[in-house]
DNA sequence: CTTGACTCCGTACCTAAGTACGGATTCAAG
DNA sequence: CTTGAATCCGTACTTAGGTACGGAGTCAAG
């Protein structure tokens, strides 16, 4: 393993942060990565809390929120506005709890209509067809 | 009420159907709606088999069919490939659970967050913070 | 025959979260 | 000092499902 005793460039840096350099680049425009400081000349510079701050991110995503809210969490990363922070994961939450209710409610008719279809073999109608008509 | 005797206008059959002007002409270029005649002039026609072909793609989009896999069942508009038509379905109904399965794994993770935020009142590092740190 | 509403058509724009490209620098090794 | 890799930067493209725009043509009523 290479060092890098001035910080990680962009390259390096992507790769400990398990993502692509465009992604890097990207974060850096919606202001979720600060702009790092670019020692001896114009090659930006990256620190191991640049890493944590990426991975914390890609965390959040894997929770469900947007990189827009995720900018918002990142503002309360220092951990002390933990009201803020229960705020945010509660509105999240739900969403998420919406989001299941619609999709329990497309599973139950999806499985009835699977099951009618399978209960009406030779049938000329197929009973899926009929139903996505009905409504 | 007017009268069309040669069949709507885009403006009526997009009323008729519940949707914009703009998203008839999309459907149209996405050929989920045939080319329908045109009477008289360059401006088109459209009948009560339209009408319903539009609520069809409304009602399979409401089952979380893309307009790409809701193309297909098209295809099987006449309700006789009822196997055809079962195994679309069942597709769809593996995604659903998948997402399913996805979307109660973060509920249950954002409600356990939730939970002990609640919890640690006063504590200097917010636990929702620290979680998303630790991953 | 004119006016106003409607339609036609292609094209651009929107969101989200990136990915891809390409010319110009710059860095590091030999 | 040269060469090749990496970086910089702006811009365009991607998917999905539309929405919006604008100029030209057409249709029906008065």
């Amino acid at each position: 393993m290479k060092k890098h005793p001035r910080g990680l460039p962009i390259g390096a840096f992507a790769a400990a942060a398990g993502v692509n350099v465009e992604t890097i680049r990207f974060y850096q425009r919606k202001a979720l990565l600060p702009e790092p400081g670019r020692s001896y000349g114009s090659i930006r510079r990256y620190g191991e809390a640049d890493v944590a701050r990426v991975k914390f991110v890609k965390s959040a995503q894997r929770l469900g929120f947007s990189l827009q809210e995720i900018a918002g969490l990142l503002t309360l990363d220092d951990g002390t506005r933990c009201d803020e922070a229960r705020v945010l994961a509660e509105e999240k939450l739900e969403d998420v709890r919406a989001k299941l209710d619609d999709l329990r409610r497309i599973e139950s008719v999806l499985a009835q209509l699977v099951d009618r279809c399978c209960a009406s073999r030779g049938r000329i109608t197929c009973p899926i067809i009929a139903a996505l008509h009905a409504h």
